[in-house]
RNA sequence: GGUCCGGUAGCUCAGGGGAUAGAGCAACAGCCUUCUAAGCUGUGGGUCAUUGGUUCGAUUCCAAUCCGGAUCACCA
């Protein structure tokens, strides 16, 4: 209604006044609530040109469009504004439409295939805070794709090899005592981050004592035992050694293990993970080859270099003077891998905006190699989650870890649903689960709610919110309206009444039909919170709906059909909006 | 220093040229013998960082300034 708007004032105004206006020119918004009508056109772009003052313009343009859009009852003009009033047939259809046919939200295919990255967590220590907020923007940004017609195809990058895998190896070797996660009974990933941690430790000692024997801190760094043994490993894993692959295989082995338990736990899933160790090789020979054709240049030192001073970057090493490769090096030899595999369309990067020179240049490097997804390649820069105090900061032990925020969300659930003696009459198994999902939709919700693109503020002293703007408000919504219909216990789906809704029926309607737009926006802006922010408005406007008026015992049949049917849609509709960002409604709570 | 991002209520965030700038939390006042009160209704709370400019109209666009953050690695 909102396009068919814009399409018909765009011809009026032409006709009437000459102009060339395109329908994307014309704003088409709700009327505010101070005012009566459903839909508003702005017309004060028009006055200036027609010389007419705004309620002459807005009569014409009015008149017009009532003549040519059937749906609509009235109008009226306030100032620079045309309010449109439609019928209620047409708001009557559109819920008996809605709710006859399953598929009447699904948008046209795009016949795009799109890739989305996202996770992409080193192997040297488990998942924290920052991953979570990628996680849940990769995997709800997928779904909305997927809702708004394309094709997509979910991807993981692991880190899984370099200088910072084999300072927790190197750590384990020395001070592991052959430990494991079953002996010491922890997840495999917390296992080896504790070694990450104890190399940091270990190593901070050396330097300490190479300064008290008057050696500076960069010297001291460079001598210090440790920091040479590990670049010996690296060499030596590199080379191929067998003992040093061995570890790596085992240990690796092990943070595959947790990061699964903490997958399966949020519940994202890929349709395939990449290795850096298994991509790595075949970048150093896309940068040999852009070598060859001259695209890169050698530096005096042996270093490959690629010059991007012209697009206003600098010069940027493809690989080091000693042959290894460098994060880009890696980052090209998947690009390429992934191409390869699934040609899609376009591949999403989801990762933090502190790689944002990172993503340019490697966009800028492929379109220099002439590589066919250059131009496909999309970063979704993401804001970093940051504490009151600022950055997370691993060494200082300031890092929200994920699979503690996780269970403890889950134990803050089920506080406070038994407090409200809610699950009285639920099995274990019905109570468990439901805590699950209180406690892992407030957590998705609190994330995603916020634009991506900012960075956020997590208070780790500040319990997330069960009340208000949250996830468990929508899943409470959702549960009232399941037990409304188990309550009213007839076949209201067969119905069709014909009713005139009121404000409270109509706010709710509108925010309905709207869905589908709001789907396309998200999925156009690579952005749940579009889709959060209006989810929560359904599932407002269904609440005001609920306590102004009575479903079950509405004063005709008639009334108490329509009003399930509206409460029904209103349900499904919040349940599909709530499976797009990763978040399960419970039937009862 | 260059580049990029941000600054809106006490706090966390919406709104990104249109009507009197909105939510949630926190505070206060009401509403459960009737469909689930994790709910609803109301009150208080704002120099939309500052200053200029463009416009019929600017919180929104532009410029400058101030404040915060990121980045400019042979780290990833």
């Amino acid at each position: 209604m909102e396009q068919l708007l814009r399409e018909k004032t765009a011809t009026i105004v032409n006709n009437l006044y000459g102009t060339n206006f395109s329908a994307q020119e014309i704003t088409v918004s709700q009327t505010a609530k101070e005012f009566v009508g459903d839909f508003t056109v702005v017309i004060f772009s028009f006055v200036k040109i027609a010389k007419k003052n705004p309620a002459e313009v807005g009569k014409e343009i009015g008149d017009a469009i009532q003549k040519e859009i059937t749906d609509i009852e009235s109008y009226n003009v306030v100032k620079g504004f045309v309010n449109f009033k439609l019928k209620n047939e047409f708001w009557n259809n559109f819920l008996l439409k809605a709710s006859a046919d399953e598929n009447f939200f699904l948008l046209p295919l795009t016949n795009k295939k799109i890739m989305v990255e996202y996770a992409g967590p080193n192997t040297n220590k488990p998942l924290h805070l920052g991953h979570i907020r990628n996680i849940f923007i990769g995997y709800s940004v997928s779904e909305i794709l997927k809702a708004a017609g394309n094709e997509v195809v979910k991807v993981n990058i692991y880190n899984d090899r370099g200088i910072h895998i084999c300072k927790s190896m190197l750590a384990y070797q020395k001070y592991g005592n052959k430990e494991t996660p079953q002996t010491k009974n922890i997840k495999g990933d917390h296992l080896v981050g504790n070694y990450y941690v104890k190399f940091d430790q270990e190593l901070k000692i050396q330097i300490a004592g190479l300064m008290a024997k008057g050696m500076k801190e960069e010297e001291a760094n460079k001598n210090a035992p440790l920091n040479i043994e590990a670049k010996e490993m690296l060499l030596k894993w590199e080379a191929g050694d067998s003992e040093v692959r061995a570890l790596w295989e085992m240990m690796n082995g092990w943070v595959y293990e947790g990061f699964n338990k903490t997958y399966n736990l949020i519940g994202c899933d890929f349709n395939k993970h990449y290795k850096e160790s298994d991509t790595y090789l075949l970048g150093k020979k896309i940068v040999e080859e852009g070598l060859k054709k001259n695209i890169f240049y050698k530096r005096l030192d042996g270093a490959v270099c690629v010059d991007l001073t012209t697009d206003g970057l600098n010069e940027k090493v493809l690989i080091r003077s000693d042959g290894t490769s460098v994060y880009i090096t890696q980052d090209l030899g998947t690009a390429d891998l992934r191409y390869k595999d699934f040609e899609p369309n376009q591949m999403i990067y989801t990762v933090a905006n502190e790689q944002d020179y990172h993503f340019k240049v490697l966009k800028l490097v492929t379109e220099k190699l002439e590589k066919k997804y250059a131009a496909g390649i999309n970063h979704l820069s993401y804001g970093m989650v940051d504490l009151p105090s600022g950055r997370m900061k691993s060494r200082e032990g300031t890092v929200v870890d994920a699979d503690d925020l996780i269970e403890e969300m889950i134990r803050t659930a089920k506080e406070q649903t038994i407090e409200l003696g809610k699950t009285e009459n639920f099995t274990e198994v019905e109570a468990e689960k439901l805590y699950y999902e209180l406690g892992m939709g407030a957590l998705k919700f609190f994330i995603l709610k916020v634009d991506p693109r900012k960075r956020m503020i997590f208070n780790p002293k500040e319990s997330i919110d069960f009340h208000g703007f949250t996830g468990p408000f929508i899943q409470y919504t959702y549960a009232r309206i399941q037990s409304v219909k188990r309550k009213a216990g007839i076949d209201f789906k067969s119905s069709s009444p014909i009713i005139k809704a009121n404000d409270s029926e109509l706010q709710l309607l509108t925010q309905l039909y709207l869905y589908p737009n709001i789907i396309n926006e998200a999925a156009n802006n690579l952005d749940p919170a579009l889709l959060a922010n209006h989810i929560y408005l359904i599932a407002k406007s269904f609440n005001s709906f609920y306590a102004d008026n009575s479903i079950t015992q509405a004063e005709t049949e008639e009334l108490k059909n329509y009003r399930l049917l509206l409460s029904d849609l209103t349900g499904a509709i919040l349940k599909r909006g709530m499976k797009l960002l990763g978040i399960e409604v419970p039937e009862r709570m």
